[in-house]
DNA sequence: GCGGACTCTGCGGATATCCACAATAGCCGC
DNA sequence: GCGGCTATTGTGGATATCCGCAGAGTCCGC
């Protein structure tokens, strides 16, 4: 989960980078071509990228692109020889998390992988949050959902039936049923369960 | 407000700027030095920043450090001429909203200055309105404060009565001159307000 | 000292919300 | 057709919230 993966098409790279991460405790994949990490890439797949620009076949800046479209949202740094700063200025647009020279400094560069691992971590945690959030939302009927909305914009029952078109009555039973199913309590529970509030 | 400022030492390079942006509807300001800028500058200061990376005196960077320091969010974009990899990634991830190296592509480079003033706007839009409330917040006594926070809280006023060892009536006082002070209704609207919801 | 804040409390009533019990009706799949 | 899900509504009562009226104590500045 928390590992780091090496994209490399440069095996002694690889192995001295491997060398130096395990060597903190930090675990290591190494792959020898973006086409083979992209293959095994899940959206699940949790860690940080580190990534060389200059590979046989697809490019480390290809491959993040293709990962970005893919909606991966891992933390990538990225690694290269000869700078370039339209490239690096692009990468970092675009999310890239660090763009590093080589040669690197070693503390430093592992310091920020760490940093990196731990930002993936928390970062899955809160989408960890967000989707069961989202697996109750979708337990929700249509006429639920648009009662919920209205409650969560401040409205009160009885003008939210007026909205409707429905009675106050039947307001209240999806009202608590939306507790229910979104297992809160109170009106200001749900909105802030939804509008993400700490 | 929605000004470009222009900083650089060269005054032939501020001149032709000037004349770019002014033929494309875009208001300018140059400035000779980064002193001149930091000096001139105001927290209301509005737009959007062009910065010049190698000048007499204090750098780009230095200025962008500085104004950062002294809370300025304003969109910042460098101009520099001898790119170089590390400065241009440091930049961009203390905040710089771009790097671009010369010669630059005028109507990319009027685009970006474009869209970070249309960015600036927005934010200050925003940040009037976080202003606003700041402002009715301190209109809160501790009290009110305290009960807010717990009717924000999602806890009900008996619960709040509870934990601040008061009674129930005093709790609905308080809630009623928040609600007032805060100019909303419901207990759903001060918690969107607070949340910083849509 | 007196007026003005902030805090605290009680009473009673108008509204609003929560909920159990009960019932009708359409749609869909087995 | 029967069972299950959804949507609808009603009655009636328990809780909770909203608010005006009334009073009281502290602290602070003029």
């Amino acid at each position: 989960m928390t590992t780091l993966h090496i994209v490399d098409d440069d095996e002694a790279i690889r192995d001295a980078l491997g060398w130096l991460f395990q060597s903190r405790n930090v675990p290591v994949v190494g792959w020898a071509s973006a086409e083979a990490f992209l293959e095994a890439w899940r959206p699940d797949t949790g860690g940080c990228l580190l990534l060389d620009i200059r590979m046989e076949g697809m490019s480390g800046l290809e491959l993040f692109d293709r990962l970005l479209a893919r909606g991966c949202r891992m933390p990538v740094i990225f690694l290269t020889g000869h700078g370039d700063v339209p490239i690096a200025v692009n990468a970092l647009k675009k999310g890239a998390r660090d763009f590093v020279e080589k040669p690197f400094n070693d503390n430093e560069l592992v310091d920020r992988v760490i940093q990196a691992l731990a930002f993936d971590a928390e970062q899955r945690e809160r989408e960890a949050g967000q989707a069961g959030l989202a697996a109750r939302l979708a337990t929700l009927t249509q006429r639920e959902r648009q009662v919920m909305d209205l409650v969560v914009a401040g409205r009160l029952n009885k003008v939210i039936a007026d909205e409707l078109g429905i009675s106050m009555r039947t307001v209240e039973v999806h009202r608590s049923h939306v507790f229910e199913k979104m297992r809160v309590k109170t009106a200001v529970e749900l909105t802030r369960l939804l509008t993400g509030a700490a």
